[in-house]
DNA sequence: ACCATATTCAAGGGAATGCTTGAATACGCC
DNA sequence: GGCGTATTCAAGCATTCCCTTGAATATGGT
């Protein structure tokens, strides 16, 4: 007798009476529904997407651009994340900028990280793999960067792309990304520490930033975390009010 | 052009030296491994599994009745929750027990329930359909309960079933499942608030608890969150210690 | 009105998923 | 050693998912 009772099929076997609430199908429906938000969390893609959202509003073609897939694909992952609830969207003249849809969602991703880190066997190995040895590089906690910001002996770079930075980012910081960084590696102070920050835990940016500045003989180094854990911790950020957020392609 | 650039194939855009790390394969497969966390969630099966474990550790055949779902397939649930390490396990005997691998998988699973609640449209709709109305039911808050639960004004009451209890309770509570519940009224003390709880914010138990001792006149609460909300909190918890911890089977 | 740009929609193929069924394995008991 | 119980494994089928391709829609500029 393999089955599952058929005697109790529409009511909880918990349940006394006939006519409390509590049947098997609308559980099993319920349920359903707070699966259909971690499926769309279930695709690699979906993911990449959601990490860049965290940053900041961005419009369709900058995220189809920073996740390497085609617009299309990039449309309709956009979709499924809408459907769930994940993300919302903006309308402004031809372009529809994507953003999360509360600080509820960015929690739930780094509570995905959080698990993976812990208990994802293969991670480490996968982080590694893309990250690179981390473990000679100096790094520094958000609250340690947040006591010392002001003293004057460091200076903290944004070294995402341009789009997240102008979307918001740490009070105080200014804006390096990667591809400029030799090219200005004389407008940094060289009496100061070099901070640098990107998108997170497992953004690379920082990392590759922090190692060609010590290349160039510069004290650097990494804040452990990333934008958007800075922002839902509370910590002071600002936003250029310049220009409006525009994405970035390199070609 | 719609197709992404196969320039870049294997270095991102943003990083200035070809030998450093950042390639986007690398970052396909580092995203791959944070959804395959969010996958092991995507199945409304499994994550009533996750909601059971949060309980407390339990052998298979418990759980596949607690699902009403074939031990086979519940095995193979099982199977792709230890592969993804939300999960581990504990052999006795002839049994297998399985349990939540950390506190990180009952965060992440509260993550996943609150984004439902706050931004998927249906679900108001199918929390309804399952639970029932609750708008007339008087509800406490863990803060509230840990501040008054000494004074002896109101006693406690763990309307999950028995296993679940024995594996873990908020300190102080007495186990009465709904099945009993009409059969020991006699054992409430009449002049105290009953206070109700059961697995969380969606778990039907304690409503329909409540809702039978209003109909026998007995004043009673529902405790807003349910037993691992109360023992991630750090609020004072303990378990049966007389017995080692059951399924328990209606039939 | 016409064109360019940004985004969405629709159809199709290959792979993966969830559940079922029936058999295999592992442990404890006699 | 043989039996009963708890769990896992393996094969099959219907469904769903991801990505691709090509076309359709919507907005703004000239």
């Amino acid at each position: 007798m393999n089955k599952p009772g058929k005697s109790t099929e529409d009511m909880d076997s918990q349940t006394p009476m006939g006519h409390y609430p509590g049947s098997h199908k609308a559980k099993r429906e319920l349920f359903d529904g707070f699966a259909s938000v971690a499926k769309v969390l279930s695709s690699g893609r979906r993911a990449e997407i959601v990490d860049i959202l965290a940053q900041g509003e961005r419009p369709v073609d900058g995220i189809s651009h920073e996740i390497d897939q085609t617009i299309a694909n990039t449309s309709q992952h956009l979709q499924q994340l809408l459907r769930a609830g994940l993300v919302k969207t903006r309308r402004e003249g031809t372009r529809i900028y994507y953003s999360l849809s509360g600080p509820a969602v960015s929690r739930l991703w780094a509570a995905v990280r959080e698990v993976a880190g812990e208990h994802l066997a293969e991670l480490d190995e996968l982080a590694m793999s893309y990250l690179g040895d981390r473990s000679t590089m100096m790094t520094m906690t958000r609250a340690e960067l947040r006591e010392r910001i002001g003293d004057g002996d460091l200076i903290v770079i944004d070294v995402r792309p341009e789009a997240e930075f102008q979307a918001g980012h740490i009070a105080g910081a200014m804006s390096v990304t990667l591809k400029e960084l030799e090219t200005r590696l004389d407008q940094l102070p060289n009496d100061r520490i070099v901070v640098a920050y990107c998108r997170g835990p497992y953004c690379v940016f920082a990392d590759n930033a922090v190692r060609t500045l010590h290349q160039h003989g510069i004290q650097a180094a990494r804040l452990e975390e990333g934008y958007p854990e800075w922002k839902d911790a509370g910590f002071p950020v600002e936003a250029s009010t310049t220009d409006l957020p525009r994405h970035d392609h390199a070609s």
